[in-house]
DNA sequence: GTCTATATGCGGATAGAC
DNA sequence: GTCTATCCGCATATAGAC
């Protein structure tokens, strides 16, 4: 890997690997636009609009509307696995029930603090074509075996009490990335308040010990 | 209310109400091509197509496609409501963990059963035009009322423990909306069962007593 | 009420100048 | 790499015959 794809702070510039900065403008529009009407409903001449740019520009960068909602898919479930991973891996040496709440409270505050992104990436999959569909889908089962396996573990350890672990695990995972859907920037809540919440929630839902 | 309007069964015959005929079936044709490629991406033509009829057809019995949107979203989102509080209303004088149960499971079924139907109520508000998307925000405010209600009633009475209601509140509904966009009819469960481990979870989730 | 035929406009994508 | 101009097809909706 070069070093020019080593961006410091990544993380932080969501889409800083995305170049150059004319196809960033434009993917970052689309987010928006896609987020908030949809992806069939979003024109490629709104997309360029909001980027300042000729509805043509768009296709320099990208071949396609749909080679569009791919690269934010891909890139937004590469980031969510990631996070999702990354605290699951923290408290290695912990117990579960740690394991589980950081995971779900940073899995969270993911799609609260970035529910635009969260929502193009999981509610417009099938939008995607055969093939790059099938590609996100394997990136899900992922982020369902990470999860799974924590409560696994808990369940081993003797720390929860989940007669199904299948289901909870299914249950879990919707409940974080519905998230995306409700949430508001204009309500009550902070996304590390719903994060906290949902932490504790999810610790119920699996029979934590206190 | 004329007598015709009181179709016996009309609950277990989900358009019933709709008529003349051609009129439900294009709405059944609706719900069905809405559910699957979303309501953008579903051509009138092809509503029409599913039913039998030319494209023109469609326009005599609703003027727009918005329109067959908003019906469809009216009976759906009634009919959810219908559910959540007569499961609530059921057990009045029981615990509110009972209410609550029934309420989630009965609610979850139908999500789960009528998951075309309910993809297209919950997924695909922000199609409808302002007027019509406000009304039906307004019966999602009831649904949230209920459940609030019955959360409220179990603290009180000592029998739940909940830090946030509000907050909790918001999270089972969305754990039961969510499973319309999942339940997929070849999977491993029912919508019994789904119904019946997810009223478990909500207990959970709310501290109720075993 | 339903059909065939069509008006009308919009959207994705391309051509070619700069 | 970006623009202006435009092609082409499709989608909603309507007109008018049956």
């Amino acid at each position: 890997m070069s070093a020019a794809e080593e961006t410091p702070g990544a993380e932080d510039m969501p889409w800083g690997e995305v170049t150059p900065e004319a196809a960033r403008r434009l993917l970052v529009a689309a987010v928006e636009a896609f987020a908030e009407r949809g992806y069939h409903a979003t024109t490629t001449r709104d997309i360029a609009g909001r980027a300042g740019m000729s509805p043509a520009a768009l296709y320099i960068h990208y071949k396609t509307k749909e080679e569009l909602l791919h690269r934010i898919s891909r890139i937004g479930h590469d980031r969510a696995l990631e996070i999702l991973t990354a605290a699951a891996a923290a408290d290695a040496d912990g117990t579960a029930a740690d394991r589980l709440a950081d995971s779900v409270r940073s899995f969270v505050r993911w799609h609260a603090e970035r529910h635009t992104t969260a929502r193009v990436v999981q509610y417009e999959l099938d939008a995607l074509g055969p093939e790059h569909r099938a590609e996100i889908v394997e990136l899900r089962r992922r982020s369902d075996a990470v999860v799974r396996r924590i409560i696994n573990e808990g369940v081993a350890a003797g720390e929860f009490d989940v007669p199904d672990v299948a289901g909870t695990t299914v249950a879990v995972l919707s409940l974080c990335i519905d998230v995306s859907r409700w949430f508001n920037t204009q309500g009550r809540r902070t996304p590390d308040e719903v994060g906290a919440l949902y932490a504790d929630l999810v610790l119920r839902m699996v029979g934590a010990q206190k």
